[in-house]
RNA sequence: GGCCCCAUCGUCUAAUGGUUAGGACACGGGCUUUUCAAGCCUGUAACCGGGGUUCGACUCCCCGUGGGGUCACCA
């Protein structure tokens, strides 16, 4: 069975290039039947947070990416779900240790007793020297009895992989066959001072404990992907099939960076864009699943993906079209739906909007929002009498005495109305202009204007239906009063 | 700099030896129209360069060039 997992350190917050992994692989597992997991790869304790592992895990559920095997918070506490666990390597020390001693007896790793001090050293006189930046061996020409002996004395030590001579390659999967001679690889710390594992280690051991048979992550791996390689060989493992996804980038083509602006994804959520928006968004830097279609829900992308047709180039991130796609999103659903995901975005600003109300602004107000946010401004001609200059009132092709006549007319035609629906207030007050012979912009636009405040907003119908019966002849009337 | 990866409109991409090189965002024009938005129609805009292979190359190969990644007791 097809075992993916997303591998995260945990920073806090998913980076929106996480999110295009995270996503890749759960479309890849479900479109498979295999299962997707996530794991916390927290080794570096000096950049240890507190509670960061926790406040990651909630942006899972958040954007729908579910997980059948990791830590899961639940009722806040941190559970392990899956039966290969536990899923944070902070937890498995013991496991890493167990197998490089096996590596050791092997002969396929040796301690090393240099100082952190002394390789930095060695490295400013190699790149001085215009020589690759290598472990130079010093302590692999140490005997059996001095590495006894400082071990016993308790020296600080690490424990690095010894890279054969040779060559290895691997078969990528969106990129084909990859070579890399040994000579380039360096013999890469396996086991630091403080017996936490580096990445490399802890990748490949957990992997294998795991089950995993696609490794998918992002491009920057490729360079040490040959290590992983190796320690398969070292431990007489399979290796897992690998795919490494093209960067998403900043618009100067380098990698996408925190410095060029918002790059979590909780920070867009926060900004009012769709879980559904960011998804779709992401999921087409990289794949294209049909050519021409460019909305999709999750299912339509599990639906279509294809692993193979990962395109290898890097992708400029386009937030434009973000917003484009945010607000198709948001067009494609409901006001009741639109209302649910909006009213946090009200309640932070301090407006309290009555429901029936939101969904009837919503409805119009749509039109012209490009995230959830924006409904905090929209929303404002609608719960309070708008400011706005008498001369606004009259059409450029009108004069104020035919504005207030119009919005008088208008004023006895609503007054009198049943039916206040969009439709209903059209066809009224259409019949009525043509009974009259009037014109649309001489009736419409003082109306639009009485009802809006704005020299630009929606059109009268809609904002009749939106205000009710009550709140349209009230703004009609403070309208003619401002044209006396 | 060494090594590795990549290369179609400004951006995201389709095309898998034979197309007027397609779609989307953005931009311009038009329709609709009381204004705006949306919607619809439409325009400008691309195969990095040079060699091969082939009857035929965006597509395959090689070399340049350009861009990126990576060279930590970070992941």
């Amino acid at each position: 069975m097809i075992r993916v997992r997303f591998a995260p350190s945990p920073t806090g917050y998913l980076h929106i290039g996480g999110l295009r992994t995270a996503l890749y692989n759960y479309l890849f597992a479900r479109k498979n039947n295999g299962a997707f997991l996530l794991r916390i790869e927290d080794t570096d304790r000096e950049r240890f947070v507190e509670g960061a592992t926790e406040s990651l895990l909630h942006i899972f559920p958040r954007v729908g990416l579910n997980y059948d095997e990791g830590p899961k918070l639940i009722d806040g506490k941190l559970e392990q779900a899956g039966n290969v666990g536990p899923y944070i390597q902070s937890l498995r020390l013991n496991l890493y240790k167990t197998h490089v001693m096996e590596l050791i007896e092997k002969g396929h790793a040796y301690y090393c007793f240099c100082s952190s001090d002394e390789l930095a050293s060695q490295r400013k006189e190699q790149e001085m020297l215009k020589l690759p930046t290598k472990y130079n061996r010093h302590c692999l020409k140490l005997t059996k009895e001095e590495i006894a002996r400082k071990l016993e004395l308790n020296e600080p030590h690490v424990i690095r992989m010894q890279v054969p001579e040779g060559e290895s390659s691997f078969n990528d999967v969106v990129r084909g066959k990859i070579t890399i001679n040994h000579a380039e690889v360096d013999d890469q710390i396996l086991l630091k001072s403080d017996g936490f594992p580096t990445y490399h280690l802890a990748n490949v051991v957990d992997d294998h404990l795991m089950n995993i048979t696609h490794v998918i992550r992002a491009e920057e791996w490729i360079s040490s992907t040959p290590k992983h390689v190796l320690l398969y060989q070292m431990f007489g493992w399979n290796a897992p099939e690998f795919a490494h996804l093209p960067l998403l980038l900043n618009s100067d083509r380098s990698k996408l960076s925190k410095r060029q602006g918002d790059v979590a994804t909780e920070d867009y959520l926060e900004k009012g864009y769709l879980p559904e928006a960011l998804i779709n968004f992401v999921a087409l830097m990289g794949h294209n699943p049909k050519g021409d279609q460019e909305l999709y829900t999750l299912n339509e992308l599990v639906e279509l993906f294809d692993l193979t047709k990962v395109n290898p180039s890097g992708a400029v991130v386009n937030f434009e079209k973000l917003d484009w796609m945010n607000a198709q999103h948001m067009k494609r659903k409901t006001a009741n739906e639109l209302a649910d995901l909006c009213q946090p975005f009200l309640d932070r600003a301090g407006k309290s909007v009555d429901r029936s109300v939101l969904e009837r602004v919503l409805k119009v107000e749509v039109e012209r929002m490009t995230t959830l946010a924006d409904i905090v401004d929209r929303v404002e001609m609608y719960i309070a009498q708008p400011e706005y200059d008498a001369q606004l009132l009259v059409w450029k092709k009108a004069d104020e005495a035919d504005a207030k006549a119009q919005l008088t007319g208008v004023q006895s035609i609503m007054e009198a109305l049943q039916d206040t629906t969009k439709e209903g207030i059209e066809a009224t007050i259409k019949a009525h202009i043509e009974q009259n012979g009037l014109s649309n912009g001489n009736v419409l636009w003082p109306l639009r204007v009485a009802l809006s405040g704005q020299s630009q907003s929606p059109g009268p119908f809609e904002l009749a239906e939106a205000l009710g019966k009550e709140e349209v002849l009230r703004r009609i009337a403070v309208a003619i009063a401002k044209l006396s």
